[in-house]
DNA sequence: TCTAGTCTGACACTCAGTACCAGTCTTGGT
DNA sequence: ACCAAGACTGGTACTGAGTGTCAGACTAGA
């Protein structure tokens, strides 16, 4: 066969990657984002410059690389919803889990925003990471509500918007030091607007 | 005085500006954004790759640079809104010299978002540009709502969900090839959501 | 053992963006 | 008309990200 080897060959490029991710987060965290070469990430894990590139491809996916399990997680959440809930509070619910692993781990999760939101390169690729999510979760909004769902100009506004209001909690918290529960400012970001119709 | 040669300086800075972007317009329009090197651009202005690039700062300013005036006229709009409109029907309404000024002249404004939309980096760094909106927006709508204005976190969803409605109904027109009209587009997307409370 | 596919390090290259410097031009004041 | 201050220009050198290519090492399966 040829799957086996392709499999334990994927498991380990995982976990490959995620080791290297970890050790590069660190050298951030200390020297800023732009502080930090690609030589120098390279030379502190061991590889040479190309075979680290290879593994993300992008100086900011070493980083963003660990958002990846946030996009699945919500879509499935988001899938998960009972059929009768409105969008809204659909795509409220489905951000739970996004809340939680982010929450877990006091401060892993706040450092790596404020690494983020400070870093202009590292939020302009947050949000074009979080718009490769969006087609699937308009997909599954559409799905849920078939036969009759609402134009693709409808749900994928109302996905934005509910990306949004995330990206605007995750901001304040930052912002407050991750003094207040996220999950509360997520809830008063989606409290400012209201579905309408369906 | 030293006003005075500022002023015309000023004038003179912004007039070679205008006429360097269209220039490169151009050459965009017809190789692609990443078809085109900054010399490239230097070459055909007939300037030096130094003075181009000191116009703009960066590549993508040459062709974002266009969208400056858009935020002030937002901004100016928004607040011009009677006070008694809720602050999502003013977002609305705060967005239609935007709209005339993207399908005033038929194809141009078309046409530069076709060049944006299917340019990842154009892309982010318009949100980014539109990011740099956001605190001025929400601080007309703070001031609107006075004495008694919404948390921070709720005026700061409704302005990125506003941004995020004009957004999608930017890439469904131009997805759409222009044929519905802009308006319509982000009346559909604004009526997507609605606003809760006030 | 052999073979095919993969991973690695090394090198060369393009291009964006920054910093600096010396020469030139414009502006406002004398 | 002349001069001094400041702005604009072009040139050069540099850093660093990202791409492409290549030969050699490693690994899994036949």
């Amino acid at each position: 066969m040829d799957a086996t080897g392709t499999i334990t060959r994927s498991i380990g490029r995982t976990a490959v990657r995620e080791e290297l991710a970890r050790g590069a987060f660190v050298q951030f965290c200390r020297d800023g984002f732009d502080g930090v070469t690609l030589d120098d990430l390279a030379a502190a894990a061991g590889v040479s410059r190309s075979t680290f590139l290879r593994y993300f491809g992008s100086k900011e996916e070493v980083v963003l690389s660990t958002f990846d399990p946030l996009g699945d997680a919500l879509v499935d959440a988001l899938r998960a919803r009972p059929a009768g809930e409105d969008d809204w509070a659909a795509l409220r619910r489905a951000l739970d889990p996004a809340v939680r692993q982010l929450t877990r781990e006091p401060g892993e999760g706040f450092v790596l925003l404020r690494l983020v939101g400070r870093t202009p390169a590292l939020c302009a690729r947050l949000r074009e990471k979080q718009a490769g999510w969006r087609p699937r979760l308009v997909q599954v909004l559409s799905e849920r509500a078939a036969p009759a769902p609402p134009s693709s100009v409808v749900l994928h506004a109302r996905v934005a918007a509910a990306m949004e209001c995330l990206m605007t909690a995750l901001e304040h918290w930052v912002a407050a030091e991750g003094r207040p529960e996220l999950g509360g400012l997520v809830d008063e970001a989606f409290g400012a607007l209201a579905p309408a119709g369906r």
